[in-house]
This record gives C-alpha cells, sequence and structure tokens, in this order.
DNA sequence: ACGAGGTCCTGCGAGC
DNA sequence: TGCTCGCAGGACCTCG
C-alpha cells in the first residue's frame, strides 16, 4: 500500500484538533531529540526560541502547521510524509516517545509532541520579516473564499508541464499533494499527463470544482490514514474511503468498471488513472 | 525553462 | 527462515 503525506486535509485536521489545546499555553520545556529536520535554524536558537513562550495563534498555511508565539516568532512544522503532531495530558509513554522529534511540555500539564519516523518533516523558525518572504513563496490557498477559476487559470496557463505535476507545485498552488492531485484530476476527467497550458476553459473549471470538491471533503472525513497520518487527537481519518483512484490500480473504476491504471512517468510519483474517464493516450508504464 | 535524477530517512515487503 | 535490497514520498538541489 502506498504511503500518505500529510497534505492541506491532513494538516488542517491536524491545526483544528491543536488550536485549543495549545492557544494561550506556555512552552515550559522544549526538547529537540533530532536535529536533521532543523532548515534554517540550529537547535539551540529553535529551543531558545520556544522556551517561556506562549502560544497565541496555531493555523495552517499550504502544509505547514503555525505557531505563531507571543515573540512574533513562528514556529512552523512541516510533517513530511510521516510526521504526527499530538498532545499528551501529562507525559507520553516510552512507546509513545519513540521516533520524537519535538516535545515541549505545557503550562497546565500537557505535553505537546512532534513524532516523525522518516524525518522528511522540516521545523522552521521565523520571524516577521522571515515568515513573510516564505509564504510569499507559496501559492494561494485553494480553499480561500477569494481564489477563483481565473487563479487558477493563471497558475496552470505558464506551463507545459505535465497538469499532475503543476498542481503539485507549492510555489504555484498551495497543498495539494500527491493523493489529492490524482483525485482531483480523476473527478475533473482530465489527463494528468496534459500540459497545464493545454486545458480548455472548461476543463479548468472542473478542475477548480474539483480541487475544491476533493479537499474540503476530505478536511469533512478528517483526511486520510494508512498507515502514519493521524489527527490532532490521535485518531485515523476516513477518506481513504472515499478515493476514487488514489491506491486503487488493477481495481474497477468507480465511475465506469474499467481497470485503473498506474504510472510513474509524472515526475517520478505514482499516478493513478482511469484510461476512459479521463482520456487518457499517452502514458506508458502503466 | 524544463526534464532527469540524486538526496534526505526508516519501515516494510518482495525475492532469493 | 533470514537476509538484502528496492521502494515509498515532498521539497530541494544540481546537471545537461
Amino acid at each position: 500500500m502506498n504511503w500518505p503525506v500529510p497534505e492541506l486535509p491532513e494538516v488542517e485536521t491536524i491545526v483544528r484538533d491543536l488550536r485549543p489545546e495549545l492557544t494561550s499555553r506556555l512552552i515550559e520545556n522544549p526538547r529537540l531529540f533530532y536535529s536533521d529536520v532543523l532548515y534554517g535554524v540550529t537547535s539551540r536558537k529553535l529551543l531558545a526560541g520556544l522556551r517561556g513562550r506562549r502560544i497565541v495563534e496555531v493555523f495552517r498555511r499550504a502544509k505547514h502547521a503555525v505557531f505563531l508565539l507571543d515573540s512574533g516568532v513562528r514556529l512552523i512544522i512541516q510533517p513530511g510524509m510521516s510526521g504526527v503532531m499530538l498532545v499528551y495530558r501529562g507525559s507520553p509513554s516510552a512507546a509513545e516517545q519513540r521516533y520524537a522529534v519535538l516535545t515541549a511540555e505545557l503550562s497546565g500539564g500537557s505535553t505537546f509532541m512532534y513524532r516523525d519516523v522518516r524525518r522528511l518533516g522540516t521545523i522552521l523558525l521565523l520571524d516577521e520579516q522571515g515568515w513573510r518572504a516564505y509564504t510569499a513563496r507559496i501559492g494561494p490557498e485553494p480553499l480561500a473564499d477569494d481564489f477563483r477559476v481565473a487563479d487558477l487559470a493563471a497558475r496552470l496557463g505558464g506551463s507545459r508541464q505535465a497538469v499532475k505535476k503543476v498542481i503539485m507545485d507549492q510555489h504555484r498552488l498551495a497543498g495539494v499533494g500527491n493523493i489529492y492531485a490524482n483525485e482531483a484530476l480523476f473527478r475533473a476527467r482530465i489527463d494528468p499527463s496534459l500540459p497545464a497550458d493545454r486545458l480548455d476553459p472548461s476543463q479548468v473549471a472542473r478542475l477548480y470544482r474539483s480541487i475544491r470538491t476533493v479537499l474540503s471533503q476530505a478536511i469533512a472525513s478528517q483526511g486520510t490514514t494508512f498507515r502514519d497520518y493521524r489527527t490532532g487527537t490521535g485518531a485515523r481519518g476516513s477518506f481513504q474511503f472515499r478515493l476514487h483512484v488514489y491506491g486503487r490500480e488493477g481495481r474497477p473504476c468507480r465511475r465506469c468498471g474499467a481497470t485503473l491504471a498506474m504510472t510513474h512517468s509524472i515526475d517520478g510519483r505514482a499516478t493513478t488513472f482511469c484510461w476512459r474517464c479521463q482520456a487518457v493516450r499517452s502514458l506508458n508504464d502503466a
């Protein structure tokens, strides 16, 4: 079975679960167990930046969980593909401590833990200016009220690369990873290998709707869990039961019954699709 | 600008 | 049964 990555819906779910547990808490005793997840900050600076600070806001940007501290500094955790963020009442057990990357005792007696088995996740600590520069390089939020079809069209228009690769490019569009790219393209009945600038207006409109629908439905289902991902309360998501293509290669299309195919020819990542519904002509190695 | 490929990391499962 | 090895993946990087 393929292993999912926390994408936008999973991080949104985590953030919603963590927000009431973390907001207004003091970070009393931060501990870092692996420094290879740090990006642009040393262990010493990270811990010094966290110790004694109060968490004033918890929110999501793209696939990042962002913790705004009372110093104006932001702790940013991107959970990579196996990252989990949890709050324990009291202290976690030794078993729960396994694979812990960052833990922090909080005022009120609870403990925050970022756990990441494969440590492909990233931790950043950015001041106001650093954050502004960082977020400016990420594309627009597809679920934002002011994100329109024209914005998606503009993001696709300048690229001859495969549309699947383009919608997964975080600099063009925020939060869409492999699972939801596959699902959105299937639901929009678009060939994932189609060059992005070759989509006609009706295809762009369908893709716009399918991206927003699939992300919204996944949030409502608390995300997709195959093995690693857990919500902020440790529960499993349930969107895996509503997937149409991801992880279903060799099985019948839910829409037309044709056998779903899989290829790695787009950016080396697993692309699952229906030849018939998505009118795919040229993908090989499937 | 674009594609291809390597790097990070660990658990798992296929294959011998 | 016990081992090795390839694969999974996002983001970032270099090379051609």
